[in-house]
RNA sequence: GGGGAUAUGGCGGAAUUGGUAGACGCGCCAGACUCAAAAUCUGGUGCCUUCGGGCGUUCCGGUUCGACUCCGGAUAUCCCUACCA
């Protein structure tokens, strides 16, 4: 017991005995009521960020807090292990993918374990286990069976020098990011989880979520976009016999506007536009090069409105003989609605650019209700009543659209439809580094899933990831195998999951992480799903986070809709940037302040400081957390992650944040030193009735304690924080000169000792020693805010004048109104106020306010 | 273009949900200790003031005895999404 704070050795002293105890390892207990709390696993990078720190410290605080609440917490952690960057490291560095991803694992396991996290390690998982992968395929199968998995031809971005598929983030201005090649769109045949056929159910229970952030949801709503409207067949009139007479169907949420329809625009993968090349060679060319020009998201934008004349026409269905021209656009999309659309030129911005440009009719059929006048400039979009619409005139737009949904739907040309823009999940990757899909490719073209007693499906370890593309695609012999029950040739599948598949179940996983038999087991499954409370960065907000939910929906779970109770989105963790003379970025412990300007340490050049921004590696703008905790410890780095700002905002690392918390740290234990003996005091002093000071303390300290709970319980971590500096500098102050004072100073710091324990649970510990108490500091429960303490026999009553506060009153507890004006009597300012006025309204809420309302 | 969020001292941020605006921290100022500095401790700190007060939660308006909080409008910033028919 030295009597300096050193976080150095009690911090280790205290991982040591958490872990020698097992404290923190959880098992089914049936009476008990259970709290599953998990903070997103972390992609083993090779070192854990500030990010985790904040993120993995907040879920620390609800893990240690609802245990003290007397709860059956599980709180695992494990590795989100498959991926991309590990073949990257693997050729960089010459070692294998999965060498480089466990020895990352160990690293980023010790920096957690230094943080003092009270995780259940025994639950420990990495989606690169083999066992976890084995139990990943046979979630496979089961989706396939359950026809949930299927494959179709779907255009991806395709890198022709690396020979790999590359994600939409991975291509930047049209190029490879590694390659730096022009990226084309090839169709590939991929497979596909059918997502989609849960949109329904999955926008649908966004609504009783209610502890989801409401951001999110909107987030996950847009996503899904949801649209009601009509989809219309059109016939085909043209010169071309082959395709004369075909129908094209479109989808509009705009069926009221199709006496405004002057064209159709089909995408340039519509299947027609296939059959149309045959036919009309002449196009050719354009289309392939329309084709091939969707590459960057962002050009897209930017992109004009380009459309490819055809010698087709279709048919208006309410207007005889009126033909509307054919073309070939840019701006249609084949997997929204149908591919096709008609165009309103009048009632649709797109429409009218593209009419313009091609000069194309334009047929105004709304009246718009603030009767502005079409300029044929800008579209008219808003509310108002048909015009130049035949049998429709008059109509509003929903009676419109109602009407003629009734009208197609009885020529059976057309009827009401729902549309989603959420697409089905493309799960195939061409990549090494990932789970292997079951699944074989037999010479007779047969598809077939490999036979669950032949799984698992393991990756080859004798790869060779020198040439570009897949390596499971070159070996020599992983792909060569034999159809199970004819004998026939056949070849694997060599593309693998989608790394968002790992990370769709493996809060599921968690309940039972090591059985070999099945993902998971239905009995300690349903003990603990749903997960109470989810924590992690917004930016899985709609991929991962959609993704599980679909996954629980597709299980098929009897208990277990939703996989997700409570969400909880922390914000980044943000530093200022510097960059040199040079414009280089210039790592921030390289940048010395002289005066009103800033140098460069190494280089003595000058630095100008850059925007406040989110700590990456690219702006060299990042904090190593080990070092921070060898130089101030967990605790410390704990503290201060949780005091600046609100959990869900982003949050400015600063020097003077960590001081201050390492200061606090420091004052907390030399407070709790100053005051040791009193601490072992072992007098019966629950019953003792304290008076003056010492009963002011306690009642200071049972408000705090009750601000605290409540704070922690509404995720406000800066407010307990600071409640917690109340307490401390209250007790601080506090002179001890009587000898019940001393065991009120004594309850005070047992109480102090306790509510810090989930932020700073090595330094708690340490001073809980001091107690002498048997029951060491992890099993002694939260303790309750006393009554007694928390009322107040007097109360301020703040009297206003007007509204505006002009003084107060010291009065006993529920005084009624007239005791009040008595009371005023003695406060001179209000008195004087009031003395020959007529009061013409007086408001008194009782404890709180009075308010008089003079005559002016 | 569509959707969402936010706006409070020099700064990060509180405010029991309509009832004392600015808790707590940082910074700053003053003092104590020290030969001195650091550290620590004590006190002060929204703005203006003729010391009576006046003004203050982005701006304009409304509801109310009373508005940071509710309603209408404007501005700014941020995030998501993006040719979704």
């Amino acid at each position: 017991m030295s009597a300096k704070y050193n976080p150095k050795i009690i911090e280790k002293k205290w991982q040591s005995y958490w872990s020698e105890n097992k404290l923190f390892e959880s098992k089914v207990i049936k009476d008990k009521e259970k709290y599953y709390i998990l903070e997103m696993f972390p992609y083993p990078s090779g070192k854990i960020h500030m990010g985790h720190v904040r993120n993995y410290t907040l879920g620390d605080v609800i893990a240690r807090f609802k245990r003290a609440m007397g709860f059956n917490v599980m709180h695992p952690m494990g590795w989100d292990a498959f991926g991309l960057p590990a073949e990257n490291a693997a050729i960089e560095n010459s070692t294998s993918p999965k060498t480089w991803t466990y020895e990352n694992i160990s690293t980023m396991k010790n920096q957690l374990k230094q943080m003092g996290l009270s995780l259940d390690w025994s639950r420990e998982l990495a989606t690169c286990d083999e066992i976890y992968y084995h139990q990943q395929q046979k979630l496979f199968l089961k989706f396939y069976n359950d026809n949930l998995i299927y494959k179709k031809e779907s255009l991806v971005n395709w890198d022709p020098v690396e020979n790999t598929v590359l994600a939409n983030e991975q291509v930047i201005d049209g190029k490879g990011w590694r390659s730096g090649a022009d990226i084309e769109q090839k169709n590939l045949s991929q497979w596909f989880f059918k997502i989609t056929k849960y949109a329904e159910s999955l926008m649908d229970s966004l609504d009783s979520m209610d502890g989801w952030p409401e951001k999110v949801k909107a987030m996950q709503k847009n996503w899904i976009g949801k649209s009601y409207g009509c989809e219309i067949d059109f016939e085909v009139s043209s010169d071309l016999t082959l395709l004369n007479n075909k129908k094209i169907k479109i989808f509009t949420t705009r069926p009221d506007t199709i006496f405004g329809a002057t064209f159709c625009a089909l995408s340039p993968f519509h299947p027609l536009v296939e059959e149309l090349i045959k036919e009309e060679k002449s196009i050719e060319n354009q289309v392939f090069e329309m084709r091939s020009q969707k590459i960057s998201e962002e050009s897209i934008a930017k992109n004009d409105k380009l459309g490819i004349p055809t010698k087709l026409s279709i048919k208006h269905p309410f207007i005889k003989d009126k033909l509307l021209p054919v073309y070939i656009a840019n701006f249609i999309l084949m997997d929204y609605g149908s591919g096709a659309i008609y165009g309103c030129p009048a009632h649709d911005q797109r429409d009218l650019d593209f009419a313009i440009k091609y000069n194309l009719e334009i047929i105004q059929v709304i009246d718009p209700e603030d009767q502005t006048p079409f300029d044929n400039k800008n579209a008219i979009v808003g509310n108002g009543r048909l015009i130049n619409s035949d049998f429709l005139n008059g109509l509003s737009m929903d009676e419109a659209k109602k009407t003629i949904i009734t009208k197609v739907d009885a020529l059976k040309i057309g009827k009401q439809t729902i549309n989603y823009r959420l697409r089905d999940w493309g799960i195939s990757r061409q990549r090494y580094w990932g789970c292997p899909i079951p699944i074989m490719y037999r010479e007779d073209g047969k598809v077939i899933a490999v036979p669950e007693d032949q799984l698992p499906l393991l990756l080859p370890e004798d790869i060779d990831l020198s040439v570009a593309g897949n390596p499971l695609d070159r070996h020599p012999t992983w792909k060569y195998t034999k159809c199970p029950e004819t004998g026939m040739n056949a070849i694997r599948e060599t593309d693998t999951l989608d790394t968002f598949v790992d990370s769709a179940w493996y809060f599921l996983r968690f309940c039972s992480p090591l059985n070999q038999h099945q993902p998971f087991d239905d009995e300690e499954m349903n003990y603990w799903m749903p997960v109470d409370q989810y924590v992690g960065g917004v930016e899985h907000a709609i991929l991962h986070l959609l993704y599980s939910r679909f996954f629980t929906k597709a299980l098929g779970l009897e208990n277990v809709k939703e996989p997700f109770n409570s969400l909880f989105t922390q914000g980044m963790v943000c530093h200022n940037t510097y960059k040199n003379e040079e414009k280089v970025w210039v790592f921030p412990e390289d940048v010395e302040k002289k005066g009103n300007q800033y140098f460069q340490i190494s280089s003595g050049q000058k630095v100008t400081e850059g925007p406040i921004e989110s700590m990456s590696k690219s702006k060299k703008n990042v904090i190593d957390p080990e070092s921070i905790i060898n130089r101030y410890g967990a605790d410390s780095a704990r503290w201060f992650m949780l005091s600046d700002s609100p959990p869900e905002k982003d949050i400015k690392w600063s020097e003077s944040g960590i001081k201050g918390a390492w200061k606090i740290c420091q004052k907390i234990w030399n407070l709790i030193i100053q005051n040791r003996e009193y601490l072992s005091m072992n007098a019966a002093s629950q019953d003792i009735v304290f008076e003056g000071n010492a009963l002011s303390l306690m009642k200071l300290v049972h408000q705090n304690l009750k601000s605290v709970t409540e704070s922690i319980e509404k995720f406000q971590m800066n407010v307990a924080i600071a409640k917690v500096f109340e307490l401390v500098n209250a007790i601080s102050k506090f002179e001890t000169v009587k000898e019940d004072d001393k065991h009120a100073v004594a309850q005070s710091l047992k109480i102090l000792i306790r509510i810090i324990e989930p932020i700073v649970p090595h330094l708690a510990e340490e001073c809980w020693e001091f107690t002498n108490s048997t029951n060491s500091l992890l099993n002694e429960p939260w303790p309750k805010a006393n009554e007694l303490y928390l009322i107040n026999n007097e109360v301020t009553v703040v009297v206003q004048i007007n509204g505006k506060r002009r003084g107060e009153v010291l009065v006993k507890k529920d005084s009624s109104e007239e005791d009040i004006y008595n009371e005023l009597k003695n406060v001179s300012n209000i008195n004087n106020a009031i003395t020959g006025k007529n009061i013409l309204k007086s408001i008194y809420v009782q404890n709180k306010i009075l308010n008089i309302v003079l005559e002016s």
